[in-house]
DNA sequence: GAAATAAGTATTTTCGAAAATCCGGGTTTT
DNA sequence: AAAACCCGGATTTTCGAAAATACTTATTTC
């Protein structure tokens, strides 16, 4: 793996755990004392991380961390629904025993990391938040289309940024039972219920969405923020 | 504007253009002899360009112009009308005054562009080709949702590699009325018909790739490619 | 005193050479 | 003969300094 790989790793990471704050101007410098490398494989790492909306960056002024916003996050929230249900039902429509397959054991790893994580162990955490990447990613690998696997990975990354101060404080989710969500999401998939397996799928994502505002609101977790509305369902 | 923006922007109209050929390796010495510029910007536009996909790498082994399939064709047509549909939608619920006076404005300018250009003139193209995007980003740009545009415009730019072959042979296409369909597509926005505009929409990309593919499969126009099918609209 | 100018510092961007890695061909080994 | 190994040349990747640009503070001008 080149050093301009590992740079673009350990920065998004950085960034969606929240180790580099939103809005943090990123001086080439420090970047280079902090991951001991040169500036090539940083800048190459920081226009990807660009180009994913993680980090903004000014002609000759360097980059920095991208802010955070409750429009933003919805934004993320609606688009991710719209791209996901849309790949899922092609993937309901498409898919072949190998998906199925795949989905299974996804879901199946899943559920073992949910009952091992303790809240306190980040790296426990971040397994799970990669086998729930898994899961979803499995759900819709058969649509059958790069565009839009691409964009809901995109998507999801952008998510996981607003999702991950929820992790710490994971008491509030109380009220729902999301391992039953996935498992009903991955049951109605299975059962090739398009319409079903959409609704849940959206319900999921718009749910997690809800908590987050309101955890933000409480100004429980979470830096600055304009707090905006939930778009009608 | 910064060496590695020019480098962006000329390598990426190179692509579009077919002025380097799909498939062929970029190698960075002779990038640097082409666009006479050091290393650094290259790999900076390089690697933009490869999270747009006009663009692919192997790690060490270096980079190379993405190259063009059916049935890579077909996915981007399709999953650009899953978003700008979409975007349209929103844009027509939520747009005001300034959003409506950019279409009129922007339709109003392609048609003038479409009356002169001549199919000979390079510079003519692409000016056309320039106010063709703006004309469709402007109708969906009321959308308020960045994400919507961002996708939109990716794919904007993928599907005009496969359209730029046409232009030149533009005699084909005679069977359509495309200021036409501009001129209803908009007709129909402005209306705030949502539905309608939808279908419209739909129709004039879809038409423009099933052009697209008789071009291809007729061997009129591009290079290797697979032919796959039209999937069912 | 405020605005404009200029000098000095901090920072980004770019360059070109050095280091690391890959590819092909030829040689040895099994 | 096939597989494993090694070498030389080609190519990518990375480094660190130089150039270019932005920011800050001090100085001059009106």
């Amino acid at each position: 793996m080149t050093l301009a790989e590992k740079a673009y790793q350990f920065i998004r990471r950085d960034i969606v755990r929240g180790g580099l704050a939103p809005g943090q101007p990123l001086r080439m410098a420090s970047m280079s004392e902090r991951y001991q490398m040169g500036f090539s494989p940083l800048r190459e790492a920081l226009t990807r991380l660009q180009s994913e909306r993680l980090v903004v960056s000014v002609a000759l002024r360097g980059f920095s961390v991208a802010p955070l916003s409750m429009h933003e996050m919805w934004d993320a929230i609606n688009t991710r629904i719209h791209i996901e249900t849309e790949a899922l039902r092609l993937a309901i429509l498409h898919g072949d025993d190998a998906w199925e397959a795949a989905i299974v054991a996804a879901h199946h790893a899943l559920k073992l990391q949910v009952d091992r994580a303790s809240l306190a162990n980040e790296d426990e955490q971040a397994m799970l938040e990669q086998r729930h990447n898994i899961f979803h990613s499995a759900l819709i690998a058969g649509c059958r289309s790069k565009w839009l696997l691409d964009f809901s990975q995109k998507l999801y990354v952008e998510t996981e940024r607003y999702r991950y101060p929820m992790l710490v404080n994971r008491s509030q989710d109380s009220a729902r039972d999301v391992p039953g969500e996935h498992a009903q999401l991955m049951t109605a998939t299975l059962a090739r219920d398009a319409v079903l397996a959409c609704e849940m799928l959206q319900g999921h994502l718009y749910r997690t969405a809800q908590l987050l505002q309101q955890l933000m609101s409480q100004g429980t977790a979470m830096p600055p923020s304009e707090v905006a509305e939930a778009p009608a369902l």
